[in-house]
DNA sequence: CGGTGAGTT
């Protein structure tokens, strides 16, 4: 440990041997360009990332056509296509390669953030804080009472070209990014059917067309125009007698007709109809991954693109050699894989190599009615390749399969589906839910109304496990603890139990156990250890659950599930003895943690698991008999003119809440107590807001930019994002020399409409080919100087993957806990300012912490116990590992001479390295700059200590978890601002100005 | 001096 911190205590090295290398103890200047000669021989060093639309004079590349304006014809592009097709790949790479290599951070460039952030200057016309949340209130259309008006004119004329059709512009400027044809990434206006799928396609055009038996149906649906193929598959008679019982089964006909008839067919069936493990074996047993070909099938999250591989597999006695799966890290895909689950990223990436998707002959998005962004683009693009591949005779089947009938959004929408395609519905097999509201609403106490209704619950009902839902993790563990109290465990738990448990958790079980025997013996004591109707001392409860106990008369049997809201409670029911087995799950939980949540209880217990939103899609508990649902989520805002984000508690929408209940009916028909009036419910949200509408687009533009999308605002979305949203990513996108910036000679109508056009530049695609976000993309493509790509991949990986650091700062349950978490708390500010370094490094700021503790992680070998010992979520080391090594890839592939590999000895960077990263941070945030506020500009108290920012007029802060925080540097630049109490500058800042 | 839901390349 010892040797460690000396590894990355910057001082201990640097400045106990003070001149290690040649280097000299002052850093450079900020002029890189003059620093290297090296590296930057024959480097045009003012053809920096400000030019980035100029050609270089490689002969390899020549420029494809220069006349740009004049559309091409139908031959042009068929005959540049070809030689793009030759030139393309050996170009590109060499264009990339230049390009990185060429990439230096100016002087010049840094100057265009500072000025360009207009700070301290007094003269800017922004945005304050409560113009942009009307603005956000008023929705998409008004983006202000200045602009409004004529963006939305704007947005028409941008409209009106898209009739004009979008297919000329394209080809001209970018090559196509891949051997496809030149306009692959031009998405044709109106894609019309492709062959065979012609005919009259309501969307009930299949409702009773058939009525084979299942099983056979199979046979007699196959591709049109294609010798017949069945492909048997050799099911074990017990995976076929399973299998048979699924409701899914009876549709196949009506599905592989749908399929047989359609390029693209919706299938809507809830959990439990099958479709999503049957579907692809009616689509492989139809002989659609015949020729050599794949049957695509994406999913929203990892573990259920593996889950769903490994379940397949075993349905089908095949090997996963066939039946595959592929996620961002990892993958068994093999020559053999016929049937190929991914996450819904891992297919959009694999467009970018392959706009047409040659090697499939369908694809299934899977879970469409959470529309992920990912999902939504796919369709998007999908929606357009099925066409192109029509015409190419080469046809591609695309199923959308959605848990829910809202689908109006892909069927109604013209732009997307000028054909809307047919719906099939499936039922599912879910047992009966029984809903209870309540009838009055709690207005502020709903996690106090949880613990209530878990209490009658747990004493009133016959045995099945209870799932709660809230809104956060300290929700969560507060009622954890109250209910533990509430319900102690009377037994030993089995020692097995105890090993899986961290120390942590074995702690707070003992002081559980010691807490509640204490509140017994003091104030209890004539309660036997195996009743709990009576809470212990402390609780605040008392009077409130004694009021209850005179109203229980009123219930009525104990087989009245209907537990009531308005006070009454249960009396002393046999069951009410079971001790309950109460755990947290959220997604930043300890994964070995969570998986508690899937073994059984101890023996005579009674599981409760207190979950957020995790339990509605991303995890099933099994034994669920009871939900509460408290009716509430958070969610993340982002406001759209400032980018300030905040989280906030809101009702839930109608499905959401749907969504839950089913939870409670997946072993045997259960029961969902909403913490909510049904008059309140009626009022929620039918869906909730596609992600897409919610949040900053600059990552998706670059990805579609790569694609040769230019209008990205002609592209059929399902649900577009705002304009206001569009715009700011592509100012982004140009501002990080990934785009072309409009030209300035334009007029004004043209530029307005080339704001949203902007072509990608040669950096733009090389950024693209990196799987984290434009800003942190953008530091990679500089960082080619001075040995500083691994640490540039380093803070890009540590500053992608959140909560570095695990939670600490919740309230113990106890005197002991508290004294505990305040040493692990000291210790992981030791540390902390530890990483932070000395001298030069200490700029760096909490950049330099990531670093350090990333540095010191690895250097220990990146176990789990110096993760528990030093703060860190093992799970996010882990993460960041794994990208690291992606990266790292990812680099070399463009610039393979790098010669880049993942060194768990890392040293620290030197002192001028570290001004380098300085530099190469600010490029990658120049638009995240703030300055301190001038002492003349105090005369407000809310001001002391605070930071102005260009976008906003309120003050901002360093947050108290930022090693900055005491040191007030005059200029810093952040991650992001969280809007809390205050507004506070939060992630990492790199501090300082000016950077040299 | 602090309050962070869930996903993904």
């Amino acid at each position: 440990m010892g040797k460690l911190r000396r590894r990355y205590n910057v001082k201990g090295r640097l400045q106990a041997t003070p001149g290690p290398s040649k280097g000299p103890p002052e850093p450079p200047p900020v002029r890189l360009e003059l620093e290297d000669k090296d590296t930057l021989k024959g480097v045009d060093a003012s053809n920096a990332l400000v030019l980035p639309g100029k050609k270089k004079k490689k002969p390899k590349a020549p420029p494809p056509s220069k006349k740009e304006k004049k559309p091409l014809t139908k031959k042009e592009r068929k005959m540049l296509q070809k030689i793009l097709e030759q030139k393309e790949k050996k170009s590109q790479r060499a264009e990339m390669l230049q390009k990185l290599s060429q990439v230096q951070i100016s002087e010049a460039e840094l100057r265009l953030f500072y000025t360009a952030s207009k700070l301290g200057t007094g003269d800017r016309m922004y945005h304050t804080r409560e113009k942009s949340d009307k603005i956000e209130a008023q929705g998409q259309e008004k983006i202000s009472s200045l602009s409004g008006a004529h963006r939305k004119r704007y947005r028409q004329e941008l409209e009106e070209e898209d009739s004009e059709s979008s297919v000329e512009s394209e080809s001209n400027e970018a090559p196509a990014s891949e051997p496809v044809q030149a306009g692959a990434g031009v998405l044709p206006a109106a894609p019309g059917a492709g062959p065979g799928s012609p005919g009259p396609s309501s969307q009930h055009s299949l409702a009773g067309t058939t009525s084979a038996p299942p099983g056979v149906a199979s046979t007699l649906a196959r591709p049109p125009a294609k010798p017949s193929v069945f492909i048997p598959v050799n099911r074990t008679p017990e995976m076929q007698e399973e299998r048979l019982k699924l409701p899914i089964l009876a549709e196949e006909q009506v599905i592989m007709e749908a399929v047989a008839e359609h390029p693209i067919v919706i299938v809507c069936g809830e959990t439990g109809s099958g479709k999503t493990t049957q579907v692809p074996q009616f689509l492989y047993e139809a002989g659609y991954s015949s020729d050599n070909s794949i049957i695509g099938i994406t999913e929203p999250r990892r573990v259920a693109a593996v889950a769903m591989s490994q379940r397949v597999a075993k349905e089908m006695n095949l090997s996963q050699r066939v039946v595959s799966y592929q996620i961002r890290y990892e993958g068994n895909v093999t020559e053999e894989t016929r049937i190929k689950f991914m996450t819904d990223g891992v297919l959009l990436k694999e467009i970018q190599k392959d706009f047409l998707l040659l090697r499939y002959k369908v694809v299934l998005i899977d879970e469409a009615h959470e529309r992920s962004v990912y999902t939504d683009i796919l369709i998007g693009l999908l929606s357009r390749i099925v066409s192109l591949r029509a015409k190419r005779h080469l046809p591609l089947k695309l199923l959308i399969m959605s848990a829910t009938l809202r689908v109006e959004d892909f069927t109604q929408n013209q732009r997307l589906f000028p054909q809307p395609p047919p719906v099939v519905k499936v039922e599912s097999r879910q047992f009966p839910v029984t809903v209870h509201f309540n009838k009055r609403t709690p207005l502020e106490d709903y996690s106090g109304e949880c613990f209530r209704k878990v209490c009658k619950i747990h004493r009133m009902l016959p045995a099945g496990g209870i799932l709660v839902f809230l809104t956060g993790q300290a929700e969560v563990h507060a009622l954890c603890r109250r209910l533990r109290r509430a319900f102690p465990h009377t037994r030993r738990r089995p020692p097995e139990k105890d090993q899986e448990d961290s120390v942590e958790e074995m702690r707070k079980f003992k002081k559980s156990r010691t807490r509640a025997k204490k509140a017994q013996a003091a104030t209890l004591p004539q309660i036997s250890l195996d009743n709990y109707s009576v809470l212990p001392a402390g609780e605040g409860d008392e009077d409130r659950e004694a009021e209850m106990d005179e109203e229980e008369e009123a219930l009525g049997s104990d087989l009245d599930l209907d537990l009531g809201d308005e006070g009454t409670d249960g009396g002393e029911q046999p069951d009410a003895s079971l001790p309950l087995h109460v755990l947290p799950l959220y997604s930043l939980l300890a994964p070995e943690k969570q998986a508690q949540v899937f073994q059984p209880p101890p023996e005579g217990t009674r599981l409760c698991v207190v979950a957020t939103n995790v339990a509605e899609t991303s995890l099933t508990i099994p034994g669920i008999k009871y939900v509460v649902d408290c009716g509430k989520v958070k969610k993340r805002h982002y406001d759209r003119v400032t980018g300030v984000s905040s989280f906030r508690v809101s009702w839930v929408s109608q499905a959401s809440a749907d969504q839950r209940a089913g939870r409670a009916g997946r072993m045997e028909p259960g029961h969902c107590y909403r913490l909510y009036s049904s008059a309140v419910f009626s009022d929620f949200e039918q869906f909730p807001p596609p992600e897409m509408a919610r949040r900053p687009v600059e990552d998706l533009i670059l990805q579609m930019k790569a694609l040769n999308i230019e209008k990205v605002i002609n592209f059929p979305f399902p649900t577009p994002p705002s304009v206001e949203a569009l715009i700011a990513a592509e100012e982004l996108l140009v501002a990080l020399g990934a785009l072309q910036a409009p030209q300035k000679t334009e007029s004004m109508k043209q530029l307005q409409r080339s704001r949203l056009s902007c072509p990608i530049t040669a950096l733009g695609r090389t950024m693209a080919t990196f799987p984290v976000a434009p800003r942190y993309a953008k530091m990679l493509a500089l960082s080619r100087q001075h040995g500083c790509l691994p640490y540039a991949i380093t803070i890009v990986a540590a500053m992608t993957v959140r909560e570095l650091f695990e939670e600490l700062d919740r309230p113990a349950a106890s005197d002991e806990e508290l004294s505990r978490l305040k040493d692990r708390r000291a210790r992981v500010a030791q540390m902390k300012r530890i990483w932070a370094g000395q001298g030069a490094a200490r700029k760096l700021g909490d950049i330099m912490v990531l670093l350090g503790a990333v540095g010191a992680c690895e250097y220990s070998g990146c176990s789990p116990q110096f993760c528990e010992a030093n703060g860190l979520r093992y799970k996010a080391m882990m993460e960041i590992r794994r990208l690291r090594g992606q990266l790292t890839t990812a680099v070399n592939t463009v610039c393979p001479e790098a010669g880049l590999f993942v060194d768990p000895k890392m040293q620290p960077p030197s002192e001028s390295q570290v001004t380098y990263l300085r530099q190469i941070v600010v490029a990658g945030l120049g638009d995240h700059l703030a300055r301190r506020v001038q002492s003349e500009d105090l005369l407000d108290d809310k001001w002391k200590n605070a930071y102005k920012t260009p976008l906003l007029d309120d003050p901002v802060f360093i947050h108290p978890s930022s090693v900055l925080f005491k040191e007030l540097p005059e200029f810093v630049v952040y991650q992001e601002i969280v809007e809390t109490t205050k507004m506070y500058m939060k992630g990492s800042q790199a501090g300082g100005w000016p950077l040299a």
